[in-house]
Order: C-alpha cells, then structure tokens, then sequence
DNA sequence: CGGGGAATATTGAGCTGGCTATAGTTGCTT
DNA sequence: AAGCAACTATAGCCAGCTCAATATTCCCCG
C-alpha cells in the first residue's frame, strides 16, 4: 500500500534488525569480560595478524573507527595492559599496536562464548541450506558494494581486508 | 585452521560489513538531504505511524534511542522545523511527536534515493531467489532472537514493534 | 641535495547518545 | 481518600567518536 511495504524497505529493514539484536547481544557478553565491541575488534584484528601486530592506520582501516578513534581506543588498551605501542623500524612516522599476551589470553576467554553465541543465535537457527544460502547472497552484495568496487583499482583495497570477524 | 575462520565467524562478518556499506550509503544520501541517520530514522517512524505523531516513550521503542535520546533528537528536529511536541490530552506526562508537512515533505525529497540505493546496492545484486532466501533466512533468524522471544509473553512486545524500516 | 607534497599519529574542540537523577502525573491498593 | 509505586519526559554529567589542526617523517622530483 504504502511505499514503507516495498520489499527492499522490508529486506533492508531485517538486516537491520538482526545486526542490531546480535550487535547487543555480543556486547553484553563482551561486558562480561571487561571489553567494549571495538576492543574485542581490535584484539581480533590484532590477533590474526603477523607478529600479532598492526600499524595504526591498517587499524582503523580494518576497523570502523577514524584514525583519531584508533590512537583513543589504544590509549585505553594501553592502560589495561591488553596492547602495546612499538616504534616502527623502518617508519619513524608509524607505530604499531602490538597485542600483549595478557590481551591474547583475554580474547581467549571472550572467544568460546562468543562462538556459542553465534552458534545459539545465529547459525543454529538454520538448517545448513538455508544458512548457505544466507551466506552466498550476503556475500555478493558485499562483493559488489565493496569499497572497493566503486573505487575501482583502488590499491588501498588490497586482500589483506579480510570480512570483519564479528564485530 | 584457526578459529577465525570458523563458518559463523564468516557468516556474522558479511552479515557486518553489508551492514556497515549500507549504513554507509543511507547515511550519505541522508546527508544530502541535511538529515542524519536517527533523523530520518525518527521521520519514517512517525510518518508511519497514525495521524503522524507517536509518543517519545513509544518513538524511542521503535528506535535504538533511549528516552533521552529522543528527547535530544526531537529538540533538533523540532529547531529545524520537521516535527512539534503536542500534549497529549489523555496523559499529562506524555507528549506527542508529530511530524509537520516540512518533515513529511523532506522525507519524500529522500525516500525516492533511499530506493534506489536499496535497489541498486542490495536487492539488485540478487535474482528473486537468492533475495527471497535472504528475506527467508533473515527472517528466522530475527524471529528466534527478538526481544520478545526472550522475555516470553511480554506485552510490551505487541504487533506494533515492525521491521526497521531501512535506518 | 633540498624543497614541497603526502603520509602518519596525536591532540583539541565539538557533537551525540547513554545513564542517572528529578519533577510531575497516573492509577492501584488498602 | 490517601499513599505509594510505576510511568513519562527532561536535564546534568560523562564517555566515546569524528573532524580539523598540528608536528613529525618520508618520498619524489628538480
């Protein structure tokens, strides 16, 4: 009847829900550890990195803060011992953020539960077509919106920008 | 080999990054217009609604703004002109948010991108099928993990709460 | 070499939203 | 009828983020 019952609306609208209800929901668990949702990402993203390290900028580009956001987020990780800053050798202008072993055991405790989670309110919930299915389309549309699709052959976009682990 | 790549962790990673492109879009297209994503979130939602006003309580349910938050987004919205406050006659605490005719005229400058962007960045991408597994799979999903499903029969989960329109 | 433009991280300013307290209102209960 | 608990909107305070400005370093090109 209206334009808000159009099947676009409705598909977009889902997707909205269903991310922001896991959204929520890995949260508090992520809480439960004493972690906001980008310090659980930047661990992640830190941890299956070589030499579980990363310079600020790959950072923020494999994350979705800004730069400024970055150099934050580490201060405070810094100060709860879950990463550190090292110098970059042959850039004096970049540094790396580097994750502790006390972050990595951290992530270790995080991770079983978010893996339940995701089992329990994701996965679980579909038979193992559907979820195929699921998978396949979402990651066509991501291939076709990606970043860098629109740039072109943005040299930025390289394959080291991996799909977001869950946050 | 490692637990990164374990399938939910694929699966709720595109499920992120679809997400965070559209979001991206929207929010682009949003500011075109001079709206941002609440803003334009809060417009769907009252225009939507009966006779164009809904109280702040239930707008804020129907949003993932707080109260306060909505009070906020209200105050500049209604600095802007695109809704007033109205005094609800029935309940003296409660006041209404209505949108004007500048409100509903702004959100019809926006919805006719906003298609074409769901269009052209998302269900475009996807012969019926592969949408309607999508929707399908979605669906399921958000059906097992909504709010409701969780807190059992609480009535304040009633068939008014409807998919988020696109923000 | 040496200068200008790009890149990098950080800082300050400002905006936005959540949490909590608060004041006013309602309606139930006794 | 009175009191009390729940509800409603708002304001104060704070955390976290982005944008713009800044300082330092790198690189390219003359």
């Amino acid at each position: 009847m209206n334009v808000f019952d159009a099947p676009g609306i409705t598909a977009v609208g889902l997707l909205y829900e269903v991310h922001a209800a896991l959204s929520t929901r890995f949260a508090a668990q992520f809480e439960e550890h004493g972690l906001s949702t980008v310090e659980f990402e930047v661990l992640t993203r830190l941890a299956r990195s070589p030499q579980n390290q990363l310079r600020m900028t790959d950072l923020a580009a494999q994350t979705t803060l800004s730069t400024s956001g970055v150099t934050r987020v580490i201060d405070r990780m810094e100060r709860d011992g879950l990463v550190t800053r090292r110098a970059c050798p042959s850039d004096r202008r970049s540094s790396f953020a580097v994750v502790t072993t006390a972050g990595l055991q951290r992530l270790n405790e995080v991770l079983p539960g978010h893996l339940r989670i995701i089992e329990e309110w994701f996965t679980g919930q579909l038979d193992p077509e559907s979820l195929k299915a699921l998978v396949g389309a979402l990651r066509r549309v991501r291939d076709a919106v990606h970043p860098c699709a629109t740039a072109g052959s943005d040299s930025k976009c390289d394959e080291t920008k991996e799909p977001e682990p869950t946050a």
